[in-house]
DNA sequence: TCAAAAGTGTTCGTAATACACCCATGT
DNA sequence: ACATGGGTGTATTACGAACACTTTTGA
């Protein structure tokens, strides 16, 4: 076992795995590093946890320094510790996923020491990552498979209006299987927590879908209630 | 903030909510701690993790202290890590259960320095515990009331050979309501994973009911397969 | 008029639920 | 003989799965 790093007071960090959906694909959010170890690799963003936040605040400091974006859906999920995880000493990680809408091409701002610049990769087409940030990767998508059937996780990656058919592409997606549409359409509707909006999508080259909104109100009464999408 | 303990060279700790079920109650192990802070207080078994150790091992480790016992069914389920969970410092917990076969009133042994004795606790008798370790037993009671589900783990608190009365009790115990004995014995016996033995139970004033046991070789052949117990 | 996606119902098989009585055993 | 838990079957309902064609729109 190597020397603990002499400048960490609290050795553990945060990583995240940040989902995204844009152009029909998930993606997760990437960093190229610029420090060592692993300088120029790709790796999850994350950092060190502060002594004076919680783990759930620096998960969304870690984010809003690299989006700008602060109202993100956070949940924990996992902790890595291995003991020769980190190849300086010994550092546990605390993994977050987050899941994010992409729509109006958001700027990402890599504007920290510890990463050149920040970018988006369809999951099917990862980079080698740094330390075991792929078997943490791994785990967080096994996560959101299984919690998107049991909640309603899936509207967190949609622009507040979405068709039908985008919703259905996202479960697609996370779940890693096509869905019958008639049968997916019957069944979410069915819940009773999507609205129906007197609008159409736009700019598109055929016959326009309705738009729905999630109805937040009416998903917190049916709480208690095991749901199953 | 407080300072941070200068003998930390890794300030995370690990709590264990260990399970047991004996009698037709379902328990969970507490100390009587024996040091500061909440000197004399009910808590959780836990401790700091060892610079060279893993998470997991960590956690056999603090078990096998206390109960004696090596293999157990342990899982991680969440880390704790508010600013002010530990009045002495900076100390995040890496929670783990467990489940235990208690059957042959194994003997406790709370042989370590912070802790003055382990004992056994109904769960719906607890006292107030140390730090967060409410939260944290009422967390992993939740998880494992998710887990038991879809995944065979009842079985780690029955002994080898059991009755389906006794796997009954468990569950209902588990989920926190009764179950009819009719649909539970015929979807049970339908997933093929149960062996019936030749054998009935001993020493009971009545009709002795057939002893089981899990058939892990079954159960695996499935695997991949969503069961819903 | 063609291409591309929107939208829509029915049937079938399986799984979940509700429910009550007789049996075997030890005292 | 009685008390205690062991053990069993059926009918009803709800849910998931499979499946194909017509409609709308813009280019």
């Amino acid at each position: 076992m190597k020397e603990v790093l002499p400048q960490f007071n609290s050795t553990f960090s945060i990583d995240c795995v940040v989902f995204g959906f844009d152009e029909g694909e998930l993606k997760v959010l990437l960093i190229e590093r610029n420090e060592e170890p692993f300088k120029d690799w790709c790796a999850l963003p994350g950092n060190l946890v502060r002594v004076d936040e919680s783990l759930d605040q620096s998960a969304l400091r870690i984010l809003k320094e690299l989006t700008g974006l602060g109202d993100i859906f956070m949940e924990q999920f996992y902790t890595f510790g291995n003991v020769d995880r980190h190849p300086q000493g010994r550092v546990i990680s605390i993994a977050y996923y987050a899941l994010l809408r992409l729509g109006g091409d958001k700027a990402l701002k890599p504007i920290t020491s510890y990463a050149k610049k920040a970018f988006w990769k369809n999951i099917s087409d990862l980079p080698k990552l740094a330390f075991d940030h792929q078997m943490i990767f791994e785990k967080g998508l096994e996560k959101i498979k299984r919690r998107i059937k049991h909640q309603p996780i899936a509207f967190e990656l949609l622009p507040e209006k979405f068709t039908l058919t985008q919703l259905q592409n996202v479960y697609e997606l996370i779940m890693g299987k096509k869905l019958d549409k008639r049968n997916f359409r019957k069944k979410m509707l069915s819940f009773g927590v999507l609205k129906e909006l007197d609008e159409k999508q736009k700019g598109v080259s055929f016959r326009a879908a309705t738009l729905y909104k999630f109805d937040r109100r009416k998903y917190a009464k049916l709480f208690g209630k095991e749901i199953s999408f």
